[in-house]
RNA sequence: UCGGCGGUAGCUCAGUGGUAGAGCGAUCGGCUGUUAACCGAUUGGUCGUAGGUUCGAAUCCUACCCGCCGAGCCA
């Protein structure tokens, strides 16, 4: 145990410490020795470098200490910074002392290839590996972009509950909870008609939480449990609803290629179509026409006037673009009971989808909300929902109905595509899905 | 729920009726610039489960279990 008061330093850190003695706390990502030099690749969270322990350097314990060290042992090394144009970060650590906090003690996830249940199983280590790792500090940078965003815009975040009384829309599978025999209760799978009274109280609100389906689906698109963003907002309309979720997507877009470079590369990401989506600009389709588009361009996927989109129509759209596409005006009769017609198009509902392209699907789903009060009570009638569950959500249309707006992102959508996933599952730390509730 | 594919060593896989295999990992040894290092040795198996056909089954048949991908539904 050397003396070496000064506070660690982090790996990200390391490139203004040219030069200087320093402390590194991490853990050993993969080992590599010969007689007389000994290289361990060193990861601390912040980042990765390779500290370099020769025979020469040090004393005889050292340096059998450093060839006796295996994957996943946490070590403190002490050593000098030193530039080196073979490392990727620019610099390395030549050592000086070395101590061994922990073994690794046989690590299961080697350095080669592994299936994904294998490294799902160990959800748990994995999320120290490299891939993960670029993942999970996307999200972090996206979720920190969220909050900013609103905040600059005057939002203010309203929290919604997770048990409800009912569903929102009436159709989707939830999951059920048994209160004690005496009740029951559902999972959210959104928190819009909360976000709704809030808009009402705060003018701008947003909801970030997660958000329940009991869908058996199985795809790349699909988890149990996922978080989505809402804003809702008095007094804005339609055309205002899909300028707020165009501008928060491409600032997302924006702040992700500016504040995550390295963990893109890392992924080897290609940023076609986030640099086209940070300047904004997304084209708008109707409904009829992308249906038009599907019939005249789309072969096997033409569909009749009426039909909703399935994920291929969803991939074919979106690839007709380098950038998200919204598909507004939509009929009311394939959407939500809460959704406000179009004055001369009562047939036509005043909602958005925001298709991502490279066939990540429906990232964004919003709408202007119904604020009269007797359409909004008749299309819960026509959707035969429980008239008591939706008393206080039809109350709000008793005082002071103004007309509002709000869409649902899907975090783990939006994060597949920045990251070029190729399942939502990478994106979160420990996903939740039909097949998997372990770890 | 339906459709396609799959389950063999700790991991990734090969093996289509005749003695259970490779690479990696792990263990030991060698190597002063490695990037999934390299070289040598050692270690390693209820072939998803149950039944059937056969002189003989990882291999053929039946049922079931589990997983992956997709459809529907959705973000």
């Amino acid at each position: 145990m050397t003396a070496q008061p000064e506070a660690p330093i982090r790996i990200e850190a390391l490139p203004q410490h040219v030069g200087q003695d320093v402390t590194v706390e991490g853990w050993l990502t993969g080992v590599r020795s010969s007689g007389k030099i000994a290289f361990l690749q060193v990861r601390d969270g912040s980042g990765f470098v390779q500290a370099v322990v020769a025979a020469s350097d040090v004393s005889e314990s050292t340096f059998e200490s450093a060839r006796a060290v295996d994957q996943e042992a946490a070590v403190r090394i002490h050593g000098q910074v030193k530039a080196d144009e073979r490392a990727p970060s620019g610099v390395e650590l030549t050592v000086t002392a070395l101590d061994v906090v922990a073994s690794g003690n046989t690590y299961p996830i080697t350095p080669k290839e592994h299936g994904v249940d294998f490294l799902f199983d160990r959800r748990h280590l994995h999320v120290r590996h490299r891939r993960p790792w670029a993942m999970l500090r996307i999200r972090d940078v996206v979720e920190r972009g969220i909050h900013d965003f609103f905040h600059e815009q005057g939002f203010l975040r309203f929290d919604s509950p997770l048990f409800m009384p009912t569903s929102v829309e009436g159709t989707t599978d939830l999951f059920e909870i048994d209160l004690f025999g005496e009740d029951t209760a559902y999972l959210a799978q959104s928190g819009q008609l909360y976000a709704e009274a809030g808009a009402m109280a705060f003018g701008k609100v947003y909801t970030f939480g997660p958000t329940f389906r009991a869908e058996k689906s199985k795809t790349r698109r699909h988890l149990l449990e996922f978080w989505m963003i809402e804003p809702e907002v008095a007094y804005l309309d339609h055309a205002g609803n899909m300028d707020l979720a165009e501008a928060l997507v491409s600032y997302l877009a924006g702040r992700v290629l500016r504040e995550a470079d390295a963990e893109l590369s890392i992924l080897e990401r290609d940023r076609t179509t986030l640099e086209a989506t940070a300047k904004g600009g997304f084209a708008r389709l109707t409904y009829a026409e992308a249906i038009d588009r599907l019939n005249e361009e789309g072969g096997d996927l033409a569909l009749p006037y009426g039909e909703d989109f399935g994920a291929p129509h969803e991939t074919f759209l979106g690839d007709l673009y380098d950038r998200p596409v919204f598909i507004e005006a939509w009929p009311t009769n394939i959407k939500p009971f809460y959704m406000q017609p179009f004055d001369d198009h009562p047939e036509l509902a005043k909602c958005a989808d925001m298709i991502a392209p490279e066939g990540y699907g429906e990232i964004v789903g919003g709408s202007e909300r119904i604020h009269d009060l007797a359409l909004l009570e008749a299309r819960i009638k026509e959707h035969n929902l429980p008239q008591e569950a939706f008393a206080w959500y039809v109350d709000l249309r008793r005082h002071g109905s103004v007309p509002h707006s709000g869409f649902g992102m899907g975090l783990e959508r939006l994060l597949a595509w920045f990251t070029g996933a190729k399942h939502l599952r990478e994106v979160v730390p420990f996903p939740r899905m039909l097949t998997r509730m372990y770890p």
